[in-house]
DNA sequence: CTAATTTGACCTAG
DNA sequence: CTAGGTCAAATTAG
């Protein structure tokens, strides 16, 4: 366990001095005559090297019980994870026997939203697979959506009490968007929440290899009759983005992540190991550590950094919003990680102690 | 056979 | 009242 959590540290360390060196990086490219590619490239190296430290903050840290108010995005997740924590908990427990306390609770529970974007357009598209099983239970057809929301609930919910949720629904025009909407944080035991490492027993599916598998179960609209086959989408595109929010609280605008999964640059790689199971673990702030077993949690540990890794900011374009109706209050400060993102970044990188006694002068990075 | 999906009814929040 | 979310019986898939 020790051991996991070492590596963990180191890598958190390296990723925050990348960012660190990469932020320097950046201040020398302010000058106008810098190129906007530059600036970009850096920006989202930076970007990238924040969200994984976050993440594995929000991950080891807490899970260690340690409620580090380093960052915003933590913090903004933390927040959400302590509105509802033992609600959470005692519902499910209640939820059997009480049966439709559930409705009540909904409300409450934290949730987080996460943006798809198949650029593929191969015509098959499917939401990417996080790793875990889930089950639909219903599907609604939503008000001025052309296209119905599936809702799927944990697989292990009876046997272990899981109370994970998920939404998903695609976008009207943009078929090519996946709207995931998560709720609550798994509880259950899986057996390998990361397809990189090890495929899932049950869905073994030979074909997808390396690459990380997306058989999701089919949450499709209708015009699809059996999606079965393969839902395996072009990984060379993907671009994932993720919001957090909080419910009626706006103040830990705590703007979209982008993890431009995108190859980019040289060609077709088998590098992009990624997947979108980054947030599974992001809320366990109100649960009992001890439903992550150290060996899940190391697997987590490890798909979720492997995801915004190669993100080179040149081929980098923002999976923006799309402006129609993003469910309810995503947060919409989208457009941050291009435009404005250092201000929206700016609590993180005090928060975390930025050295700013580093010479001006990297060798290690840039070009 | 078991497990997952479908689908309409039901429930709640706004 | 309406829209969104969930339940659960029926159906389908493995």
């Amino acid at each position: 366990m020790e051991k996991s959590m070492g590596r963990e540290n180191r890598t958190l360390i390296s990723e925050l001095t990348q960012g660190k060196e990469l932020a320097k990086q950046l201040s020398h490219h302010l000058s106008p005559s810098s190129s906007l590619e530059a600036r970009q490239f850096l920006l989202d190296k930076i970007l990238s090297s924040y969200e994984k430290s976050l993440s594995l903050l929000n991950w080891g840290a807490w899970v260690a019980d340690q409620p580090k108010p380093t960052v915003g995005i933590v913090d903004s997740t933390h927040s959400f994870a302590i509105s509802s924590p033992r609600s959470e908990v005692s519902d499910q427990d209640c939820k059997e026997e009480c049966g439709r306390d559930v409705y009540k609770k909904r409300k409450t529970q934290s949730r987080w939203t996460e943006q798809v974007k198949v650029c593929s357009g191969t015509g098959l598209e499917g939401p990417l697979d996080d790793g875990f099983s889930w089950r639909k239970y219903g599907q609604k057809d939503i008000l001025g959506a052309n296209f119905p929301r599936g809702y799927y609930r944990c697989t292990h919910r009876h046997s272990q009490g899981c109370l994970a949720t998920k939404q998903v629904q695609r976008s009207d025009e943009d078929r090519s968007i996946f709207e995931v909407t998560y709720r609550g944080r798994h509880t259950c035991n899986q057996a390998s929440p990361s397809p990189v490492a090890s495929p899932s027993p049950k869905n073994d599916f030979s074909k997808q290899s390396k690459y990380h598998c997306k058989q999701q179960q089919q949450q499709q609209n209708q015009d699809k009759p059996k999606p079965t086959e393969d839902i395996f989408v072009n990984f060379g595109s993907d671009c994932v983005q993720v919001k957090n929010e909080e419910l009626g609280s706006k103040d830990d605008i705590f703007p979209s992540f982008s993890f431009p999964c995108t190859s980019f640059g040289n060609g077709d790689e088998e590098n992009n190991i990624f997947t979108e199971s980054m947030m599974e673990n992001s809320f366990l702030g109100s649960f009992s550590p001890t439903f992550i077993s150290p060996e899940t949690s190391e697997s987590n540990y490890f798909s979720m950094s492997a995801c915004p890794l190669n993100s080179f900011g040149i081929g980098y374009q923002n999976v923006q919003t799309p402006e129609s109706e993003l469910t309810t209050e995503i947060i919409s400060a989208p457009t941050s990680v291009t435009n404005s993102p250092i201000g929206d970044w700016d609590i993180s990188i005090e928060m975390v102690d930025f050295d700013t006694t580093f010479p001006f002068d990297n060798p290690d990075f840039f070009a």
